[in-house]
DNA sequence: CGGCGGAACGTAAACGTTTTCATCGAAACT
DNA sequence: AGTTTCGATGAAAACGTTTACGTTCCGCCG
């Protein structure tokens, strides 16, 4: 990194050809003999040239970025999230810009809207989104996927999360353990994925205990909200056998509650989260819980923004949904080698 | 965002001026009516004038972009880091670009190529980051700072924790709790940041208690390698009263060996890690640990940068270090209101 | 041998800004 | 009244690319 930097035209006058030329040898246009090509690599090399970006977007109309608008997420998810976008990005030769931890409609909006013309597409997660918003602030041109969100939107696909699906299969489980009847912590009002959740718990209810009440407490997805409806659940008239929080911070601070009133966990009653935050497998007993590869959705994401980046319109049915899984851990009561739920052997 | 984008003739021709004067209203250089102003800025806002990024970099040769290179992260590290700087980036009016998961040298230097022009500066955060790396492949006007560095070079300055006073006063408050002998978990061997918690180790055990036998044991900073140090301790002739490992997933794995054995934390042996990461607090029994604001480093780098950036060059001695805190919990043994460890009253 | 097609290459326009410089008029001075 | 000064304005250059279009040259076919 010597002296200012070179342009184009130096490249040309020391390859001693025009600007043309350069740029094409250096796009891989063809066109161009053998011998200038190397003639162009070699001045080009030699001058440590790189090419301008921003004439470069300012006459293609590209920037080959790609923003990311995000919430105020807690770490892991964060991370995971960002890190899968990241490298995939990457593999496509996209950069990265991020703004991150809006916690307003307005905020969102003023993200969005500072990011237009710097980016190529968008990869938007944000409880705020909806139809009118996507309309007001994005340039009707600009691709983008929807992250988490429920609004269909006839421009903009979203990847979401098998909320119900995971919750489903979670409540089974717990039935499945003997539990026979199961509690529900939710999440704040309003939060699509605790709605969705909540969808789950009820399907899976009706479906495998048809005659158990069900039995829906409040919460807002912190630890504070589990603890007090942990004690709400200890108050009850006929406490249920198990507890399904709708995520895991809920979960934690549900055991904090128990533990203080010396229930044990899950002997005397079972728990289970959502998310699989890397405390749940460090808290005492482990939390079992459903999990969901949040890199895998950060990929998938950047994968079907530059499908729509590469031309092919949103053809309204792109949307996708990414499952999760249970993972059992201590806190459900149907961990490790449990001879009582052990597989049959296989028949060969 | 109804048709094509606008530009600067289209707002000049609608407000019958000329572009140069367009140019100066909305970027408020003055000299301008009040009258011609304000014809302006309606035609802008009428027609959804935005003006064009790239032209604007081209020319100015700004970007209003800084990037950031960071390894592979744990989350929560990660995620604070990045909301530091996001939001002190914002409140600058600059964008964030991103590039994460590095776990190679010519991984970093190849991100830190590809940002060549995107950024109008940089925060690196590496520790294959050295002098030549630094000459080899940053332009040598653009401005950076590094995070967590031993590197001093002349010209980036770096923002460092402050680990040696930071483990200094965690192995003085392990001491002080009465533990008379206190072992220390390492972290990789290469490792800046384990080095000087290691630094400091030694230099409060000299202080406070020069008669003491140092005990180190090897660890990588994982959960895995704290399980096996830990069963390296209880496997000696004379145990130590403490251990204080170098981050705390190492300590949570010694943990989990201590459990194991049936070794009561902290009455049989006291436990403090480092960093305060989000597990800590969850763990049973909590764990004592030395904190560090991240978003305060990320947002000190950003500040730091943008001075950079407003011309005040390198000065040689504008590195900043971080001071860190002990947090006190359950596995010290030196918990809650302890009547023995009290301040004495003030005088006053 | 003349015309023609195509490959290689160069010229110049275009992208949308910022900024220098010249112009113009009016106000302020002598 | 003539001249100067100054503030507001516009014309045009410049930033570094890509790309449409022209030009040249060569080989080929009729």
């Amino acid at each position: 990194m010597t002296t200012k930097k070179a342009t184009i035209k130096d490249v040309a006058r020391e390859a001693k050809v025009s600007i043309a030329s350069v740029s094409r040898v250096l796009n891989g246009l063809g066109g161009v003999t053998t011998e200038t090509q190397n003639a162009v690599r070699k001045a080009a090399a030699h001058l440590h040239y790189v090419p301008d970006s921003a004439a470069r977007s300012l006459i293609t109309g590209r920037t080959h970025t790609i923003g990311a608008v995000l919430p105020d997420l807690y770490g892991e998810f964060f991370s995971e999230l960002i890190r899968g976008i990241d490298l995939a990005a990457r593999a496509k030769g996209l950069h990265l810009l991020v703004s991150s931890s809006h916690d307003g409609v307005e905020d969102a909006a003023a993200a969005v809207r500072t990011m237009r013309g710097r980016v190529d597409g968008m990869i938007i997660l944000s409880e705020f989104v909806d139809g009118p918003f996507l309309d007001g602030n994005l340039p009707s041109d600009l691709p983008a996927v929807l992250l988490d969100s429920p609004v269909d939107h006839a421009r903009y696909p979203s990847i979401n999360i098998d909320n119900i699906a995971g919750a489903q299969a979670m409540v089974k489980h717990l039935l499945d353990a003997g539990h026979e009847s199961v509690a529900f912590i939710t999440g704040p009002a309003g939060n699509y994925d605790s709605q969705e959740r909540e969808k789950g718990y009820r399907a899976a209810m009706a479906k495998h205990a048809p005659k158990a009440k069900l039995n829906i407490i409040a919460g807002d997805f912190t630890e504070e909200s589990g603890y007090r409806a942990g004690q709400e659940i200890l108050a009850q008239a006929k406490r249920p056998r198990a507890v399904f929080a709708a995520n895991d911070m809920t979960a934690v601070g549900c055991l904090m509650a128990f533990k203080e009133a010396g229930v044990k966990v899950p002997e005397d009653i079972a728990l289970a989260g959502f998310d699989d935050i890397l405390i749940a497998r460090y808290v005492t007993p482990s939390l079992s819980t459903v999990g969901v590869s949040i890199a895998d959705l950060g990929k998938s994401a950047l994968l079907l923004l530059t499908e729509l980046m590469e031309g092919k319109g949103h053809t309204g049915s792109n949307s996708r949904t990414l499952r999760c899984d249970v993972v059992v851990r201590e806190s459900c009561g149907a961990h490790q080698t449990n001879v009582a739920t052990k597989q049959p052997p296989a028949l060969v």
